[in-house]
DNA sequence: GGTACGATAGAACAGCGTTCGATAGAGATG
DNA sequence: CATCTCTATCGAACGCTGTTCTATCGTACC
């Protein structure tokens, strides 16, 4: 564990210099430009200018620099969440909230799938949790249900997340192909399918084909909360 | 691309004769028995008496094994919501099959990870999906509500499921620690926060601590179908 | 100056997905 | 019967990964 990294670099050049902010701060970048699978320990101490070894000095593991690379961006996340103002209904707030979530995963992707995994060293997110939690606090509802409820949000936030961020086959990332192209294809085997066999994949083909994702999440959180709204006005 | 793959195995020791049928329920079981770490071309290779390079003439990459291994048990999974009586009301039938959806997720964890990824090679996760989708035509709803309905519920069965069911860190998997025994330890971690700063998260830890999974799931999948049932019903 | 320790790094290791080239076997062809 | 073809198999190798070992540099302190 590091201790005391405070002093600058000083301008040596035989041996690079570190800090756990630097470390995490090159981790993210390199998540950001090329996704997970371009984070590997080689490439990031390359960047940081240092050895392959150096970054175990900070970092047990690839699994903790990943929760703590995530938590480090769930701390910006976690600013603008605290920035919102409450107002008068609870589940506004806790709308409003989910949204802002929702947009820093979305363009993320990659957090989804480290996001309070091990809130021992992400103590951002749970800070985020408590946030999300606090607005059930003025709802009429029994504990248990306050848990569930945000159990569930957070739930369809991430899972959303994911889903509409999970790596593209590489010819959109190369932008060779747009996404609503690829969108496209898909709809147009969809659409072969059988009418007799499939009647729901039909009526709803159109909805798929080039539908926004944003809009895709938002129905999704509506709906619990609109049931969550029934079961604290019951 | 396999072709013919009917003769039987005829006696040779010498050399393996492998097929589709065979790959696939290995990699399954192999999956179900140590989890997705374990499902190396290596070890499936070994299980299977034959050589590494084999598993290639079935299966292009990991990631098309992965979708298959996974529409294979997703067949199985969808016999049963097949089985399922519709009933008279639509959204309580949507609410068992989401259940036996979930329950055959959360025994088969991997399984959330690389459902409907890639619907081309998985034919019997589309067949679910538009199974999922029939009795949203039975509700009074727009075409798009009824296509983020069922995108609202997928997102909360396999994003609970997933979340419920990712690698837990190895000493309960030992047996070594039990789950409540796990969640106790988060629980004493939290108990232990500010009062003051974390009010939601001291109002809910008795709750989270000991919790059933399922419970929680079918508390996250209620307040999404309430909240379809308000949208039908307006 | 010597010593302890925080911090760095190169080299090696075991394991992974994937590819290459060779080849065994069954069925068709002459 | 010999040969040819195509399906299916496999061992060995490649490049990459996370991780560990061991050695060392450089600063702070006595």
């Amino acid at each position: 564990m590091p201790r005391h990294q405070n002093r600058a670099a000083a301008g040596g050049r035989r041996r690079a210099s570190h800090s756990m902010e630097s470390v995490l701060t090159e981790a993210v970048a390199l998540l950001d430009e090329a996704g997970p699978s371009a984070l590997t320990f080689r490439a990031l101490a390359q960047r940081l200018g240092g050895g392959v070894a150096s970054i175990y000095w900070y970092v047990a593991s690839k699994d903790e620099l990943l929760d703590r690379a995530t938590d480090h961006v769930i701390g910006g996340v976690l600013a603008e969440i605290e920035a919102i103002e409450p107002g008068d209904d609870p589940i506004d707030h806790l709308r409003a909230m989910s949204l802002t979530l929702f947009d820093a995963i979305l363009v993320r992707p990659w957090l989804g799938n480290y996001f309070m995994r091990n809130t021992d060293v992400q103590g951002n997110a749970l800070r985020l949790y408590e946030k999300l939690g606090q607005p059930t606090l003025r709802l009429k509802l029994t504990a248990r249900q306050r848990f569930h409820a945000v159990s569930a949000i957070t739930t369809v936030v991430v899972g959303s997340a994911v889903d509409l961020g999970q790596e593209p086959p590489q010819e959109v990332l190369d932008g060779a192909v747009g996404r609503d192209e690829f969108l496209g294809r898909f709809a147009a085997t969809w659409r072969e399918l059988d009418a007799v066999d499939f009647p729901f994949v039909h009526e709803i083909v159109d909805e798929f084909d080039g539908h926004d994702d944003i809009e895709q999440f938002r129905a999704a959180l509506d709906l619990t909360l609109a049931g969550l709204r029934l079961q604290a006005d019951a």
